[in-house]
DNA sequence: CAACTAGGTCACTAGGTCAA
DNA sequence: TTGACCTAGTGACCTAGTTG
């Protein structure tokens, strides 16, 4: 790059230098992995990026935000390294694997953890959706509240016990033996799956596989998974939808699960046309997935649960970013604000969901089993 | 060629331009040693071409293999001259009556290098010799075990202080007061030196000297003094045996220890001999000890010494290849082969001298004074 | 002389080191 | 851990020599 050379010339523009680092706002040193930075900014993301650490910032995460705050707080690793990335520095000018001492210490590399996470990831959705797509169908009005299934144990690997559900997906056109009212909300069919209560008993088993998970208090697992399930169902649903092609939220069935004529299927499908609008990739769903999860804004958490909510948080969150940008190199950073977008609408969503159920369902409680107000999806309802 | 002249001229061409590098695919800027390339492609060729280091792929050597990758990985540079060669750059059209400039230049800052660190060694080597030949005979039984002699200031400059050994070397025939057995584990004598004992302080003042040494753990710096001194000193003695022209393993005052009749004669006299077969140089010999020395295979060695004795390792044995090569051309990397294979053999004589030692000496530990149950020398036979 | 392509130069940026 | 400083390339640009 001629850039330095350029400003030496011109005569006009050597003092004050107009060469800052875009990290720190000190001066630059040159041009480092695409962006002009200092020494140091150059060391550390170098530094950062081949080390495997795990960063929180402890203020505000707002340490090298040089348009709230003149200085930037350098002993901030966390901003510094979030800076980094945003200001586009491109992890694939830095020579991993090129070069002997590199090939080295890239065991030890975020590139190795960010593979081994999704990897990980990946192995569990798949199960995920194996679960949904197997024959085995609890009785909802028997299975029990959310205690009850937080505390049992792993259910997932009933679907290689079950195998897959015969039949599925149905012709669009399949008409079911049971009435739309019965299946929603009435009683339970062994032949035909609830989905609103199978997605949130996936989803409940999704959460119960984390150990970060199965360390929190279980008061504030249940504040938790209260806050969360439907939304990380949703999402599922949403996904699984998009990756089979369909146009419309549809069920692992083929159903269409609430059907476009029901008055809530609007805000159902939401998170699928945020998620269809960006083109979302699988490895960023999965990672999305986690995003929302880790929610340290839930109220009523303890502060125990905040801090490992928040610190799970910016682990998936880096972990995007380096993503986007490793894959998209220059629009890396406007791909991961398009991605964290769908975040907001998944809590816009959940908001709406809840209004519209209270609305829908509040009248109708008189005509329901007893059954239905001792049920999972009554509780995450009105809870 | 007038390829590039017509492309220019050629509007309809002109963009996308069909004219780039074979070999990294960017914009071509002609055609260098027979190939269209880009002004990288044609440079790196001529550096490789005429400094020919030994370059190596770290990744699957198919950094530049524009099938199977959209971007080459311009950084490897063992994929990337495979691919000039491959595509057919030719390395005739380079100059080389023209070109002494550039390879001197090039070669004039390696040669030096290696000349700066032979130089080193070289000085270093007369002071350990000149050390062996001192007056300087300090008693073993109470100078202390490997852990003081490592914590001590360096003992090389008393051989200033202390003259050269009188009547060294004593003719042949020369007969001691002291028995053999005395002479060998059982008293302190002042007027003669026990020189397994102080071959192995001599290698160890050596070691010491080395900034790569001090800067390891003192765990490490222990566990590698354990497993090389006792070769570092074998592989000195056999040396200077050699290079004084005797014709059996020999120490400086000129007796044969151990003797030939002795039965540990023939394993300390291996390395001797190999060395004679393969008539090794003074600077053959100093690299080939550092290439022993930085031994990373050693077990229990900290990841970080195992990290330091590795780069040490390549680094001399790198000089030692290159030393070959400018001293023997074509015959170069035999010799190379040949010289290493010497190392082996140390390490083969070390196996083999510890099992002999514990033979020989267990059953006569309690006719020898405890002294020597406390001595260096036990220490480096039993650890 | 125009159109090239050798060789040479040097500002530039990777990685590496080490004192603070 | 940080960052000033170092080494080892890298390639844009230049010059000089060759060819038709
Ligand atoms: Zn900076
Ligand atoms: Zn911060
Ligand atoms: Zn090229
Ligand atoms: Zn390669």
């Amino acid at each position: 790059m001629d850039f330095l050379h350029q400003v030496a010339n011109n005569s006009i523009l050597k003092f004050p230098s107009p060469f800052n680092c875009k990290i720190c706002n000190r001066p630059a040193h040159g041009h480092h992995c695409d962006v002009a930075t200092c020494k140091g900014c150059k060391t550390f993301f170098r530094r950062m990026y081949l080390l495997k650490s795990e960063l929180r910032c402890y203020i505000n995460s707002d340490c090298f935000d040089l348009d709230k705050r003149t200085e930037p707080l350098l002993r901030c690793r966390a901003c510094r390294f979030k800076k980094c990335l945003l200001v586009g520095m491109n992890p694939n000018a830095l020579n991993f694997r090129t070069t002997k001492n590199l090939t080295q210490s890239l065991k030890n590399s975020k590139e190795e953890k960010i593979k081994d996470v999704i990897n990980e990831l990946t192995y569990l959705d798949c199960k995920l959706e194996q679960f949904r797509l197997s024959a085995y169908n609890p009785n909802w009005t028997e299975i029990g509240g959310l205690e009850d299934l937080l505390r049992c144990s792993s259910k997932l690997s009933l679907s290689n016990k079950f195998g897959p559900f015969p039949g599925w997906p149905y012709h669009p056109n399949h008409i079911f033996a049971s009435s739309n009212l019965d299946y929603n909300f009435k009683t339970y069919s062994p032949h035909r799956k609830q989905w609103r209560f199978f997605n949130l008993l996936t989803s409940i088993e999704f959460l119960k596989t984390f150990p970060f998970f199965l360390k929190l208090d279980t008061k504030d697992q249940l504040i938790l998974m209260r806050h969360v399930v439907v939304g990380c169902s949703n999402l599922h649903s949403a996904y699984y939808t998009l990756k089979n092609k369909y146009e419309d939220l549809r069920q692992p069935d083929g159903t269409q699960r609430p059907k476009k004529s029901e008055p809530q299927y609007s805000t159902f499908a939401m998170v699928f046309y945020a998620l269809m609008r960006v083109g979302v990739h699988y490895i960023e769903y999965l990672l999305l997935k986690m995003i929302f999860i880790c929610n340290p804004a839930i109220p009523n958490l303890s502060s125990n649960a905040q801090y490992k909510l928040e610190k799970g948080r910016s682990f998936y969150s880096e972990m995007l970013l380096v993503y986007c940008l490793q894959s998209l190199n220059s629009s890396g950073p406007t791909r991961y604000v398009d991605l964290i977008g769908v975040i907001a609408t998944l809590e816009k969503q959940q908001k709406l969901l809840k209004d519209l159920h209270v609305c829908l369902l509040a009248p109708m409680l008189s005509i329901l089993p007893k059954e239905f107000s001792r049920s999972l999806m009554y509780e995450m309802i009105f809870s």
